[in-house]
DNA sequence: ATGTAC
């Protein structure tokens, strides 16, 4: 990207000012470097979505910003209903609350060391990842929309997953407002045996070591200290979630033609909140959010079942769970003003402060955990939301370490066996049903998560309060 | 991300 066509507003702030048909500006919070090495597509798209109506504030890119459909990845916008706002399925992503969750096993690294070649194995068996995965779950239609109505409620009460994990997952583990009805039949026949199953491309089931302490306080509150085995499970809502964003997108594209809507670009289709046509969308949405929380639940009882096999007496805890493709109403300050926003965060997680009156009571003194994936093989962070985050950036951050290269790209560039193997010489284990998935995912196809995580840190959205190693990662 | 193109 030009730096010549922002201001700067700090060393990590810098801003698109409102030109055309721009209603607000752009702010990408990002170092000097990152922003050097990003694709004009966002800033195109990060000014495009600036021109959406009702949009508030400013149209905002996370340091770990790349292309996406419509919307960056790693872009924030947030839309007042009572000024034409608008709901985008493109601006929720395809992955409809994709996320990552974080557990604590209890385990000192030394302790995991002689383990983790058979528990590589036995995860890599028992729990279903790649391309097409099938669950050995399989939900009648009504169970499916029971699933889409209570997400990992619904799961702990069938068992799958501990009661303990719901005030540890991002609004108690399920949205209010799902409308499963205004999910299609197709949707819903393409989840019924997904259950519990990772999907593919930067999907993960990690284990890791807590490698370095940021900020012991925060890190206690947590439940994490130097030395510890964790797990991550990065998912989302699979084929249904898919399903829907190609539904709505293609029923809001032909809402704009009969509406009269001028779209920039097609790939911003979109209906104003107090629609039909986006109370539809939102009531769906809000179904594929249940279902993702659902899905990262299952998966996590599977995983709990394989350390009871390999390592009889584990307590799996949950620490936090997060999503990052959502498009959610909240309370925010602009200016003087209470207002309540549909805040749409693609490829950003939300990270609100402490004190914030959604947070759960074990977080509400010290701030939400923020959970950054990063890429194979590279390390994760566990951020902490700061109240500065508030203003800047409707309580946001970044969510991964973003791609830097097109899968096409990699695939061209690497041999999934050689990444395993090298890999495998740093002491990490690889189990993945696909080598081209592995080329695709290879650490050098992403950003640097250090530099991602301290932009972030630096432009005020968040503070870092751990850093995580991989010990073994279950790919799709 | 995705039954990696209906």
């Amino acid at each position: 990207m030009d730096l010549n066509l922002l201001e700067k507003i700090s060393d990590f702030e810098w801003r698109i000012p409102k030109h055309g048909k721009m209603r607000v500006p752009g702010i990408i919070f990002a170092s000097e470097e990152l922003i050097l090495n990003m694709d004009m597509k966002v800033y195109e798209q990060v000014t495009n979505v600036a021109a959406l109506p009702g949009i508030v504030q400013g149209s905002y890119a996370m340091p770990d910003a790349h292309w996406g459909y419509g919307f960056p990845i790693g872009g924030v916008a947030a839309f007042d209903p009572d000024n034409e706002g608008v709901v985008s399925a493109g601006g929720v992503g395809f992955d409809i609350s994709c996320g990552v969750r974080l557990l604590s096993t209890g385990f000192k690294r030394e302790e995991f060391e002689p383990y983790k070649e058979q528990l590589a194995d036995a995860l890599f068996a028992h729990i279903p990842a790649g391309v097409g995965s099938k669950s050995r779950i399989n939900l009648t239609m009504k169970q499916m929309d029971d699933m889409l109505h209570g997400g990992a409620v619904w799961a702990v009460k069938q068992g799958y997953g501990e009661w303990d994990d719901l005030e540890r997952i991002e609004d108690n583990g399920r949205v209010e407002g799902a409308l499963p009805e205004h999910v299609s039949e197709h949707a819903k026949k393409r989840q019924k045996n997904e259950m519990g199953t990772l999907g593919s491309g930067n999907h993960y089931l990690e284990i890791q070591e807590v490698q370095t302490i940021y900020c012991e306080k925060t890190a206690a509150a947590f439940g994490l200290a130097q030395g510890d085995v964790v797990v991550s499970i990065h998912c989302g809502s699979r084929g249904l979630g898919h399903q829907i964003g190609t539904d709505y997108l293609r029923s809001m594209l032909i809402y704009a033609q009969e509406h009269g809507i001028q779209l920039i670009d097609r790939e911003l289709a979109c209906a104003p909140i107090r629609s039909p046509m986006g109370e539809r969308y939102l009531g769906a949405m809000r179904s594929g959010i249940n279902c993702a929380l659902a899905n990262r639940e299952i998966i996590t009882h599977f995983m709990r079942e394989v350390f009871q096999n390999e390592m009889p007496g584990t307590q799996i805890k949950l620490i936090y769970d997060v999503s990052h493709n959502t498009c959610k109403e909240e309370t925010h300050q602009v200016e003087d003003k209470t207002m309540r926003l549909f805040v749409h965060r693609k490829g950003a997680t939300r990270a609100f402060g402490p004190g914030h009156p959604q947070l759960t009571k074990a977080f509400s003194h010290v701030g939400q955990p923020v959970i950054i994936g990063g890429s194979m093989g590279t390390a994760s962070y566990v951020l902490v939301g700061v109240a500065s985050a508030e203003h800047k950036s409707f309580g946001s951050a970044c969510h991964g370490a973003g791609r830097a290269m097109s899968r096409h790209q990699a695939t061209k560039q690497w041999r999934g066996s050689e990444i395993i193997e090298r890999l495998a010489q740093q002491g990490i284990l690889i189990r993945s049903s696909s080598y081209r998935g592995v080329a695709e995912e290879a650490p050098e196809a992403y950003k640097n998560v250090d530099f991602v995580v301290d932009s972030a840190q630096a432009s005020g959205l968040t503070q870092k309060v751990a850093k995580l190693k991989p010990i073994v990662c279950v790919k799709g």
